[in-house]
DNA sequence: CATCCCATGTAAAAAGTTACATGATTTG
DNA sequence: CAAATCATGTAACTTTTTACATGGGATG
């Protein structure tokens, strides 16, 4: 049920497309949601079939016909109640690299050390991305409209530092491990 | 297919029934990964045909009969094989959270703050509990058999710890907003 | 004496992934 | 001129969640 919840709080920024949105997971939502371009358009047809959300087909020549969507009120709604009624719950992660780490008993500290150091330049790469996207969303002090979006990414460049640094850190106590 | 391989990394440390599995994933494994009793239990039966794991029946007077899980030599291979076989691929985070802080535009600043002081509470809960299991797990240097579980848990620790600055800094950023 | 924990599972539903189809434009 | 991007979808499949069933022991 999040995910439409999701991309309601998109479409409350800005009318956009289900491309937009389905693209929008791999950049500012990166950090705290994801989804498939599948699973979108399958939402999207859903949530206008419950009046959260309305469309128009815009044409543009030499482009692909696209439907932007809007919040209804009834979204608005729905939105702003399911925001407040928060109950903490814990965040779910699947992070594949982590679950390898974990069973860094069963190799040697040389690979172990190889794989963090490609995991280290994996990370680097992402924090290099998201800042670049926040230099360009971010070019003056964020209205009340942009705040979601500030803290959010915010969060993203403090989860990217933490990793990095945690890979460096990792790395040192596994070559302390070799030389001993 | 990942789930098997975090399953294979905890029979591979120690042999353990399901039940201690499914434990482990609200636990060491809070910060990586996470499943529910019936999708264990349903993918042991599965690794088991596979050859992967085997098991014994373990009965004990005024207890309920258990399965403990052994790993076999095939199962090591393959789980070797994964270990080093990483390509990096982003982490999938699901947080519920982060996803409502995205939509903070929709409500106002004070209902903001509100959410984010009950985060924090959480997360300093999350991170009271794993200091906790943490001290019980290594209370001497990790040998190599640990070496796995103690860096993933000082990722826990990191995370958190970093979750909760967050809190605080955004809190901070829309109490100013609150004045002027 | 009700609720939680241990321990294993089944069944059904929901959510998410992967592969494919279409077709135009832009980029290297 | 091949590949990537824009744009929307369908179909089949896998993974995950939720609810339920069972039953003994321990805890408050």
């Amino acid at each position: 049920m999040s995910l439409r919840y999701g991309l309601l709080s998109m479409i409350a920024k800005d009318p956009q497309t289900g491309y937009q949105m389905f693209q929008n997971f791999q950049e500012q939502f990166l950090y705290f949601w994801n989804s498939n371009s599948s699973q979108v358009y399958k939402e999207l047809v859903k949530m206008e079939g419950d009046q959260l959300i309305s469309f128009e087909y815009i044409y543009e020549k030499g482009k692909p016909v696209k439907k932007l969507y809007h919040i209804t009120p009834k979204g608005e709604k729905e939105l702003i109640d399911w925001v407040i009624e928060f109950e903490s719950k814990a965040a779910k992660i699947k992070d594949e690299f982590l679950l390898r780490a974990y069973a860094f008993h069963m190799i040697s500290t040389g690979e172990a050390i190889a794989l963090l150091y490609k995991m280290k330049a994996r990370e680097e790469g992402v924090l290099y991305e998201t800042s670049r996207w926040n230099e360009e969303r971010f070019k003056q002090i964020p209205e009340k409209i942009k705040l979601g979006e500030f803290v959010t990414a915010e969060f993203g460049i403090r989860y990217s530092n933490m990793y990095i640094d945690w890979c460096k850190w990792a790395i040192e106590l596994l070559e302390s491990y070799q030389e001993s």
